[in-house]
DNA sequence: CACGCCCATAGTTCAGAAGC
DNA sequence: GCTTCTGAACTATGGGCGTG
């Protein structure tokens, strides 16, 4: 720690220090950049205000100001949760006496309510997908409810053809390509619907055929879904591909995560036992799976 | 122009803790 | 036991930019 930190030091320095001495060191590269951009919301306002100067008045008054950039107020119980943090750490390292944050008003955080397909419309994207690029992640998604990034970093070797099951232990995120499961919960081994894994087997074939006319090396460690060199596709991109699709075939818009969502409800609706559907999902408890995916 | 990457920032997910 | 809250880590979205 730069021992220079005291009262009169800035908001932004107190800022800083954190970010810089416990959120680099103890946190994961995705959280650091979640951090440091939701910080800066504050530091507009009181970056430059002196830590012996800073009450908790005034902070109450810069969180009516976040409100009114319209800021939602989920994410704005984001910003208050890190906050908190900036502050504890201040009195941890004795520059302040209180912490400053403690009963503020916000307002209530709202749950989210996601879009599902129904039928039809899961009928006709599949149909629509049938044969292109976007048939293998799209599948997956809706028949099988893989998040994105465990669709991004699945590879051959997870898939048993022989016991038609499917491996999946890791994930991608961006800004990182780092590789890691969400929880504990979400390693699981899952059954392969038989369609999804003849579809598998014929996407192989084509794969190694293609890989073969531009002298790549196909081997189990081979991703399931990647560009034609082999190397994997930005986590972002498959959302502008998915979305254009949709905009280009008039289904509504719906995000590539809310296949996830259709694939719960639809497998609720088909009598599938909540215990069952929430280790499908890799959810840690059935309550979570309830609470957040079946929408009838 | 379409595609895909990178970056920044907003918003969501979901486990575990806290509160009833 | 449940519901609600908190927090870390994830996903979404959009602009800019390079390539073909």
């Amino acid at each position: 720690m730069d021992a220079l930190l005291n009262g009169n030091s800035t908001f932004l320095e107190l800022v800083n220090g954190w970010l810089g001495y416990i959120v680099k060191h103890d946190y994961s590269k995705a959280t650091y950049a979640s951090y440091s951009s939701k910080l800066r919301h504050l530091l507009q306002y009181v970056g430059h205000i002196k830590l012996n100067e800073l009450t908790r008045e005034e902070l109450q008054s810069i969180f009516v100001l976040i409100e009114m950039e319209k800021i939602s107020p989920n994410t704005i119980g984001n910003i208050y949760s890190i906050t908190k943090k900036v502050f504890h750490f201040a009195i941890k390292m004795g520059v302040m006496k209180e912490n400053i944050t403690d009963h503020l008003v916000l307002p209530k955080r709202k749950p989210y309510v996601p879009k599902v397909y129904r039928k039809l419309e899961v009928t006709r994207l599949l149909s629509l997908t049938k044969g292109s690029k976007l048939d293998i992640p799209v599948t997956l998604a809706v028949n099988v409810g893989l998040r994105r990034g465990e669709i991004l970093s699945l590879q051959w070797k997870d898939i048993d053809f022989v016991h038609n099951t499917i491996l999946v232990n890791k994930g991608t995120s961006a800004p990182d390509v780092d590789h890691f499961p969400k929880s504990d919960s979400s390693i699981r081994l899952l059954k392969l619907p038989k369609k999804v894994g003849n579809m598998l087997k014929d996407h192989l074939v084509e794969q190694k055929n293609s890989f073969l006319k531009f002298g790549i090396t196909h081997d189990v460690n081979t991703l399931l879904f990647c560009k034609n060199d082999a190397t994997r596709y930005n986590a972002t991109s498959l959302n502008k591909m998915f979305k254009k699709l949709l905009i280009d075939n008039k289904l509504p818009i719906i995000r590539f995560h809310d296949l996830r969502h259709t694939y719960a409800t639809m497998a609720h609706n088909n009598g599938m036992p909540v215990k069952h559907l929430s280790r499908s999902l890799g959810h840690s408890t059935p309550a979570i799976t309830v609470e957040q995916y079946v929408h009838i």
